[in-house]
RNA sequence: GGGGCUGUAGGCUAGCUUGGUCUAGACUGUCAGGCUCGGGCCCUGGUGACCCCGGUUCAAAUCCGGGCAGCCCCA
């Protein structure tokens, strides 16, 4: 059989979506809390697998992995003013030990700047402490509206991966923005997920930030989702927790800083984008199992097989692939295929009698699902050559996927018609106006994401052209699409 | 946040309108045994559930109220 189909994939995303995290195993969303879930033992390790990617770019930068805790004093979480007012809806509150109530109440951290930000008082006082640049994993809780989705609006973020930097200029600080937002591609390029980069409207930043920068990707219902952001803070957190250091003159003056964050949503995005009605299908490098052996048995040739299956199983092992043998007795070969199908396993070896005969083995691809002989010999090169292909596949589709998905509109009727029947993102000239953009996101029904992100930043100014929703002059192309 | 639908073995499904003879399935999983194994084999036997609390009633899976949880649509 070639290529698998994407009709449940494409036509009930939501469907397929449950099925999968619940078939694969990988994560178990009836536990009796509402917006929580478990990480089932497959799961934890394709999340392990992402989570080493990010720690691998963060670390190569320069980032430092640290714990805080879970609890934050009422009187920290509210000390930035806006940081507050967003978040104070959505926090969970410690109100007692036992039974005796708290002199304090102690919020479960909906994300770490006021955990951490009186830490980076303590720690920095000289210019030589900067830069500053750390990062934890860790779960943050947000009392989120009745609408949870697993893995993609959680009331308990699971995987939550936040770093947080201190500068001694808004240059520096600039530099590390911009080095965020690479770190970000980066990881999103290894995990083959495409994205847009976009500036986020004034109305729509990060509680306390300066400039806010997403990364949204298109997910297979043509909605869009965030996956990470980067956040420019300058020294508004600086200030209210009084963050400074000495500089070469003597001086105090206090710091500049960014944020960025991705969690578990990375991971939903990482299953939806690349699979298919057989289940997942996983770049090489986050497969937990990226190869597997099944063994096909006749009566009389069993041990010779096994045997062969082991020793193919050492020799991969040997040259770095995570490979299993499926040796299960009581199971035909054709729903164990199913089985590592549904589990995303790039390449999957059949050996048998004949193959025994033939001194080869028979290779069969994940994306595609094609199946190739190969000479025993070739084995560790040719099941590297298929990961690679795979990838790029991945890499390929990816981005395809992706263009389909944005598309130009010069009226908010072409947008809204766009969104309607295509679903994704759809791009359109406009004023700049806050009070026509919330107009525009009524019409079209939809959210503006905000300005295509440059190197050079958010100011990528037009001219001459016309307002889709005022029709006054246009100084922006912005991003329209509906989201989760 | 507003609305709709729903909750029955690990999963899926029937029963609910009209309370009793209710508990059930030839599906799937799982366990034991047999037969097998190049795309979800087959046979035999076993296993396992009416979300929780309260109410109405002689009698509740079924009706009513509340709670918890889930899905879908809209914001």
């Amino acid at each position: 059989m070639t290529n698998p189909e994407r009709k449940a994939w494409s036509q009930d995303y939501s469907g397929w979506f449950h099925k999968v995290i619940a078939e694969v195993p990988i994560y178990d969303t009836r536990y009796p809390v509402k917006g929580t879930g478990i990480w089932m033992p497959f799961g934890y390790r394709l999340r392990k697998e992402v989570l080493r990617i990010i720690r691998e770019e963060l670390e190569r930068t320069g980032h430092e992995e640290v714990l805080f805790p879970l609890l934050i004093p009422d009187y920290l979480l509210s000390k930035e003013s806006e940081h507050i007012r967003d978040f104070e809806d959505e926090v969970y509150w410690v109100t007692h030990g036992g039974k005796t109530p708290l002199e304090v109440k102690l919020a479960l951290r909906p994300t770490s700047e006021t955990a951490m930000y009186p830490m980076f008082k303590l720690w920095i006082n000289a210019y030589s402490d900067l830069p500053l640049r750390v990062f934890q994993i860790v779960n943050v809780f947000r009392y989120e509206t009745k609408a949870t989705r697993p893995m993609i609006r959680v009331r308990e973020v699971s995987t939550f991966k936040e770093a947080h930097t201190a500068h001694a200029t808004r240059e520096e600080a600039e530099e590390q923005e911009r080095i965020g937002v690479e770190v970000y591609s980066k990881i999103f390029e290894r995990l083959k997920i495409p994205f847009l980069r976009t500036v986020r409207p004034d109305w729509d930043k990060f509680p306390g930030a300066e400039r806010s920068i997403a990364f949204d990707t298109v997910m297979p219902d043509g909605k869009v989702l965030q996956i990470g952001t980067v956040h420019f803070l300058g020294q508004g957190f600086a200030r209210a927790f009084d963050i400074r250091y000495m500089n070469s003159d003597g001086n105090y003056e206090h710091v500049w800083q960014t944020c960025y964050g991705i969690s578990e949503r990375a991971i939903a995005a990482l299953i939806s984008i690349h699979g298919d009605d057989h289940g997942l299908v996983l770049p090489s490098e986050v497969a937990p199992v990226q190869a597997v052996v099944i063994p096909i048995v006749y009566k009389g040739s069993e041990e010779e097989v096994l045997k062969r299956c082991k020793e193919v199983s050492e020799i991969l092992k040997t040259s770095g692939v995570r490979v299993a043998i499926d040796d299960r007795r009581d199971m035909t070969p054709g729903n164990k295929y199913y089985s590592w199908e549904m589990k995303g396993t790039p390449v999957r070896i059949e050996i048998g009698p004949r193959d025994i005969d033939n001194n080869t083995v028979v290779l069969v691809r994940r994306d595609v699902l094609k199946k190739t002989p190969v000479n025993l010999d070739c084995l560790v090169e040719e099941v590297k050559r298929l990961f690679i292909n795979i990838d790029e596949e991945l890499t390929k589709r990816g981005r395809e996927w992706m263009a389909s998905k944005v598309r130009e509109a010069e009226t908010v009727d072409q947008a809204k018609s766009e969104l309607d029947n295509n679903g994704g993102v759809v791009e359109l000239n406009w004023c700049g106006r806050t009070n026509c953009g919330e107009e525009l996101e009524r019409t079209i029904d939809a959210r503006i994401l905000g300005v295509p992100f440059d190197k050079n930043g958010a100011e990528n100014h037009i001219t001459g052209a016309k307002c889709a929703g005022c029709n006054e002059s246009a100084i922006k192309r912005i991003r329209v699409a509906r989201s989760y």
